[in-house]
DNA sequence: CTCTTATGTGTAACCGGTTACACATATAGT
DNA sequence: ACTATATGTGTAACCGGTTACACATAAGAG
C-alpha cells in the first residue's frame, strides 16, 4: 500500500507538505505542488480514509437507513440522496432496517463506528430517541418530526387530494386503507383522506394494513369479502394498491368503471400495472436530494430557512379511475 | 467520546488489558474482565471501528455494489447478503453503480479507502479488470466469470425452462426478448431460449433490449406494432414482462388466451400483476445469501469447494401461461 | 527446591493520515 | 536599514484502537 510517506520520499518533501498540497490546505510552492502531483500519479497513491476519518472524526460517508429495501419507494428516496451525496464527494452506506427496531439501533451503532458525517432516516419508527442525543446531525426522510430536521411530503393534502379526486370520479361506498399507525406520515395521508370524505355525501369504510408485500395481499382478499359493495378504493400505498387491482380483477370487477382505486407514492412500477394505476405521487427522487441538501447544510452549519421542508403531492390520472364528467 | 483510556483508567487497568478483554485474546484475569466489563457498561463505551481498522488495516464492512437499485430484483439479492453478514457481525455498504462504470469505479475506491473487507459485486459490466488487481477479496453475485468467484443462476437452463413451458401450452409464433449484449448471465437465458426455439416446431422472432424501465415501454410498443401475430413472449426480466403485459391488454389482446408472458426473475410484484406472472425464478434472495457465505470463505481463507456456485431456476406457474393440456 | 511453563498485565510502537508550531526566507512598508 | 507580514516547509504530536515484547507471578515437573 503505497502511503503519504512514500509520495514525501518520492517527491523529496516532507508528509505535512505532501497533505498541504493534497487538500489545498496553508501555503505550498507552485514548483512543489508539482512535484508532489507528479509522484502521486506515479505511485498511483490514494489516501486512505481510514486514517484521515480517525484524525478528523469525520469519514466522508453518510448514513442512509431504509425501512424496507423492497418496497420500490426507498430505493427511489436513495437514488435521489446518492445523486446529490456524489456531487459532494461523498457516499453512503445504506441500510435495511427491514421494519425491524434491533436492525435499526444496530445501524445507527455502526454509522457511529465509522464516524459518518451525519445520517439520514427514513424508518418508521415513531420515537426519535434513538437519535436524540446523537452528536451527528441527522435529517429524517419521509418521516415528520418537530424539533428534527426532516423532508417529507404533504400527506395531508395527498389524502385529500385522494379522496377528492375518486369522489369527483363518482364513487359512493369508499374503502380508505390505513397504513401503520405508528408511521405518521401514512395517518396523514388518512386523516386528509378523513376529512374530505366526511364533507362528502359519500360512505367510507377504514381498513388497517401494513406496508408490507405480505399483508398486502391478505387486506385486498379480505376487503372485497367484507365489503363487497365498495365503489372506491384509496389504498395507503402502490403497493396495497397493486395488490387490491389484483384481487379486484380476479374477481371480476371491472376497473375503472365498476370500481376506481387511487394508489400512493407513484413507485415506477405503477404506470406498468393494468390498468396503469391512478395514483397520489411523492416526489421521491426529489426528496432523496433535498434531504441529502439540508443535512449537507446542517453539516456545513449553514442557517437553514427552514428546519422541515415539505414537499408537494400530485394526482397522477391514470386508468384506475374513471375520466370525470365535464359538466360546464 | 469515551475511549478505551477512559475505561482503563476506571478499571484500573492499562489499555491492552482492556483491548484483550474486548476481544477474547490473550490471557485476562476473571477478575479483570468483570472489573473492565463494568466499566465499560457504566461509561457505555463502544470501541472506534475507525482506530481498530486503521491499524488492522480491515473494517467491518463489506461493499456491495448493485447495478440499478430500482431494479427490484437486486434489492431482493441485497437482503440475502445483509441478512447473511449481520449473522457475522458485518455491515454493509451499499453501492448503486446506477448502470454508470464510472460510479462504479468511484465506489470501488471508496470501498478500498475505507478498508472493506470484501466486495460483492453485481453490475453487469463485461470486464472484471477493475477488479484484477484489488488486494480485496471479491464476490461476483448474477454475474459469471470464469477465474473469479461467482454466484449466479443457471440461465442457461432458465432460457430453456422459459421456451419450453411456452412451447408446452401452444405458442406458435413466440417473440424472444433478448436482454443488453454486455450481460452475460442474460445473453444465457437467450441462448437456452434459442437452444430450445429451434428444436421445436415454432416460428421466432429476437428483439434486444435493456434491462431498464424506460426502455421496457418502448420496445412492448414496438414489439407488438411490428409483429401483431406473435402468440407468445419470453421476457428478458420481469420488468420487461411487466410493460409488455401491460402493452398487451392495453392493445386489446386477451392473455393467457391469445398472447402468452413468461418473465423472468420472479420479482415480488410479479405475482401482483393481473394476471399474475408467469416467470422462471431465480433465487434472489438464497442467491444473496450464498454469495455473502462464499465471501466469508475466502475472506477466512477456508477451502472452497467450488468457485462458482450455480442456483437452480424453476418455472413459476401463474396466469399468463395457459394450462398445460393434459394428454395423458 | 530449582527449572520450566502457563498465566496475567503494562509499556510503547504502530497504523496513515492531519495540523499546531517552529523556523526560514522573501517581500513590503516606513 | 529595520521591522512587520506573507510565504513555504519540516518536526512531531495526535486520533483510538491493537499487539509485540518485557516482566512478574503462579503452577507444575523432576
Amino acid at each position: 500500500m503505497v502511503t503519504i510517506r512514500d509520495v514525501a520520499k518520492k517527491a523529496g518533501v516532507s508528509v505535512a507538505t505532501v497533505s498541504r498540497v493534497l487538500n489545498n490546505k496553508g501555503y505550498s510552492h507552485e514548483d512543489t505542488r508539482k512535484l508532489v502531483n507528479e509522484a502521486i500519479k506515479e505511485l498511483n497513491y490514494k489516501p486512505n480514509e481510514v486514517a484521515r476519518s480517525l484524525f478528523k472524526k469525520k469519514s466522508r460517508l453518510i448514513g442512509l437507513l431504509l425501512p424496507d429495501i423492497r418496497n420500490p419507494f426507498f430505493p427511489e428516496l436513495a437514488r435521489g440522496v446518492e445523486d446529490e451525496m456524489q456531487e459532494q464527494g461523498l457516499h453512503l452506506i445504506i441500510g435495511n432496517a427491514d421494519e425491524k427496531p434491533k436492525k435499526e439501533i444496530d445501524y445507527i451503532e455502526t454509522f457511529k463506528q465509522n464516524n459518518v458525517i451525519g445520517i439520514i432516516s427514513a424508518t418508521n419508527q415513531a420515537e426519535t430517541e434513538l437519535y436524540e442525543d446523537l452528536s451527528i446531525p441527522v435529517v429524517f426522510l419521509d418521516r415528520i418530526t418537530n424539533n428534527h430536521p426532516s423532508v417529507y411530503a404533504d400527506g395531508l393534502d395527498g389524502g385529500k387530494k385522494a379522496a377528492r379526486e375518486i369522489i369527483k370520479r363518482g364513487s359512493k361506498r369508499i374503502a380508505l386503507l390505513r397504513g401503520p399507525i405508528e408511521v405518521r406520515t401514512a395517518q396523514d395521508r388518512f386523516k386528509g383522506a378523513v376529512d374530505e370524505l366526511c364533507n362528502a355525501n359519500v360512505d367510507f369504510q377504514v381498513i388497517t394494513s401494513s406496508f408490507s408485500f405480505h399483508d398486502a395481499e391478505k387486506v385486498a382478499k379480505t376487503l372485497f369479502e367484507k365489503f363487497p359493495e365498495t365503489d372506491g378504493i384509496i389504498a395507503s400505498n402502490d403497493l396495497s394498491a397493486a395488490a387490491i387491482l389484483h384481487e379486484a380483477l380476479r374477481i371480476g370487477r371491472s376497473i375503472p368503471d365498476d370500481l376506481q382505486i387511487i394508489g400512493y407514492d407513484d413507485i415506477p412500477l405503477s404506470k406498468l400495472l393494468f390498468p396503469p394505476l391512478s395514483t397520489i405521487r411523492q416526489p421521491a427522487y426529489d426528496m432523496g436530494r433535498e434531504a441529502a441538501k439540508l443535512l449537507m447544510k446542517i453539516i456545513e452549519k449553514q442557517p437553514l430557512e427552514q428546519l422541515n421542508i415539505q414537499m408537494p403531492v400530485t394526482f397522477i390520472e391514470r386508468q384506475t379511475t374513471r375520466k370525470v364528467e365535464k359538466n360546464d
